[in-house]
DNA sequence: TAGAGGATTGAT
DNA sequence: TCAATCCTCTAC
């Protein structure tokens, strides 16, 4: 086990940032039972920019975790249904994030299928808000630590550059053309990416 | 304090 | 294509 250092996180170069964490391992540990994955796609976002919560520093009683320091996480509730998770970066007041949009299961296959109430592991963490069901993840996890015992992140595979793939984000039609940013990044014919 | 709408998902 | 579902944000 190999944990990200905060170091990793606290840097400005969100899409960087969001490159980077392709091929790292999500790991939660609630009621002593362990579920992770491999990181297989993501999303960047800046305060810079009209797709994010935190665009030109508007801050919430929502997005405030965003302002946090490098190394956070910041869960919502999106479509009063599906909770988000992201990952925060960039110092203190620099309101970057990367949302966490698919993975690829690899402990706790069992409790992610109760949690989830399926009996398939087929796309069971494919998408931003089924991922976060699947690893027991709610808003109590807003503004938690990404070193603490319930949550982190960790080394997992290498990736060659040509295997990712960088694209444009998702559901923001109402950032202007700050939605056409290739701010997307996925695995190269990865079956977990989202549809 | 009311009203609109959302970084999604799964069913039709 | 559409509804589910509820919290957040904005405007009054």
């Amino acid at each position: 086990m190999n944990i990200l250092p905060e170091s990793f996180y606290i840097r400005k170069n969100v899409t960087q940032i969001a490159r980077q964490l392709l091929g790292k391992k999500l790991v939660t540990n609630t009621l002593t039972q362990r579920t992770s994955g491999i990181i297989v796609e993501t999303e960047a976002y800046s305060f810079r920019e009209r797709g994010c919560h935190a665009y030109d520093n508007r801050m919430t009683h929502r997005n405030k975790s965003m302002f946090e320091k490098g190394g956070v996480a910041y869960v919502y509730l999106c479509y009063g249904i599906h909770h988000l998770f992201n990952v925060v970066t960039n110092q203190p007041g620099m309101a970057d994030a990367v949302l966490i949009r698919a993975l690829e299961p690899m402990e706790g296959l069992e409790w992610m299928k109760e949690r989830t109430k399926t009996n398939s592991i087929k796309r069971i963490t494919s998408g931003p808000g089924k991922l976060t069901k699947a690893l027991g993840i709610d808003r109590t996890f807003n503004g938690k630590d990404l070193n603490s015992s319930e949550v982190w992140i960790e080394e997992g595979i290498k990736l060659l550059p040509r295997q990712i793939l960088a694209s444009e984000r998702i559901g923001i039609d109402y950032a202007g053309e700050d939605a056409l940013l290739p701010w997307r990044f996925s695995i190269k014919d990865n079956i977990w990416v989202s549809k």
